[in-house]
DNA sequence: GGTCGAACGTACTAGTTAGTACGTTTTCAT
DNA sequence: ATGAAAACGTACTAACTAGTACGTTCGACC
């Protein structure tokens, strides 16, 4: 019983057990998104694989030890997205919908991670808890949206009451949703909420949202 | 085999069976909401009830006819809330302000229904396409938006080119994703966006963000 | 060319879980 | 009252599913 339960490929790996493992992530991002956790097969995820179950149990130890996995490097993903974004040259107006922006592209074009999430949050959390890496290296995920709001705020151009966190829960409320939600809206409405021909016009209207939001100075009082 | 399988409680059904329909009913919710489709258990939710997993058997079929059933009943329950919305005597922005509350207050009061929702989208809503009931009474849940849209646009006051249907996607986005993502966003950000104080702050803001975006006439250019 | 451990495959098991066979009680119309 | 159907309970099974025992191959280093 000396077997590896590895921190994800070692020095020692040969480039056959990289792929391996590679493969198995792929396969099984893939089959946890599509059936939820408890509905997820690990005989099926190793039957989509070039490998066998064996290693599955080799290399991430147990169902949960996978799952894991896969969602860390899903979360993994979408930081590269976020480090990645430039705004040095915008005003906080822009930079505010470049943000937005960029979020929506990117929720629209990853709907396992966004599947992933729905199904992390059914089990509270749960799994996620578990991952000092994910937690770790997501609060710092709001620091930029914080740099733009404060300029905003600095230049009398945004309202100083809403803060970063709101912002971030805005942006990424309306990109999940057009993901998460996307079946039970179609089948509800008819309407296909990520249609291509559509995609412009709603990665307008949530940038249109958060500056019309943040320039708005007005703040009606609430009907209740 | 002349068991029931019948369309809820009938005309014939006695006082306790009336009982016995709702209590597994109110049991299967908590324990889909909790456990997800696969994850839930028929033998648990017996257990938990007053009566026998043969009943369930025979008043629903099977799992997926429990499932479908509680699916329904959820439906059904926010559709009465909606029903319930008086805007007569408010102004367009008024009435918008208040339908996104109502909205926000439903789903933030109803975190079983929310669930639901999201373990339907991860099985593609393949169970609430069989239900035409749900199919059939949801689509009007829009009608009173878009009554309220035309007359905002009507008097000059709301922008012309979001329709009701993107509306009611930015509302149920931004009450959803409070209620669906609750766990992850307090586990990276330590922000429970249920807490009680947040709550009208919250409730404000989606009321301002509507609000903001609809009598906004500027919109911006996209920056890409 | 031998050896040691990493990487791999096959065949199996123990435990779980949706669903059922069969029998009993309750209700109600006549 | 009585017969039939609705409502109910117990004890079971067939199938599935996460996980493992055991053996083999590969590759690097001496």
């Amino acid at each position: 019983m000396s077997e590896r339960l590895s921190e994800v490929r070692d020095s020692g790996s040969t480039e056959r057990a990289v792929r391996t493992q590679g493969d198995i992530l792929e396969v099984a991002t893939a089959e946890f998104a599509a059936n939820g956790y408890a509905g997820a097969r690990v005989d099926e995820i190793a039957a989509r694989t070039r490998t066998t179950k064996r290693m599955i149990y080799y290399y991430y130890g147990s169902k949960e030890g996978l799952y894991l996995a896969v969602l860390e490097r899903a979360y993994a993903q979408i930081r590269r997205v976020e480090r990645g974004i430039q705004i040095d040259e915008l005003s906080p107006d822009e930079a505010l919908r470049k943000i937005a922006e960029v979020t929506y592209d990117h929720h629209t074009t990853h709907p396992a991670f966004i599947k992933l999430v729905s199904i992390e949050n059914i089990h509270r959390a749960e799994h996620l808890r578990q991952s000092d890496t994910i937690l770790r290296e997501n609060v710092t995920a709001i620091t930029l949206l914080e740099q733009v709001i404060e300029r905003g705020v600095g230049e009398g151009l945004f309202r100083d009451d809403i803060d970063a966190l709101d912002v971030h829960m805005v942006i990424s409320a309306y990109a999940c949703f057009h993901v998460a939600n996307r079946h039970t809206f179609a089948a509800i409405f008819d309407r296909d909420m990520l249609e291509a021909s559509l995609q412009d016009s709603h990665r307008r209207l949530i940038g249109d949202m958060v500056v019309a939001t943040m320039t708005d100075r007005r703040g009606a009082p609430s009907t209740q």
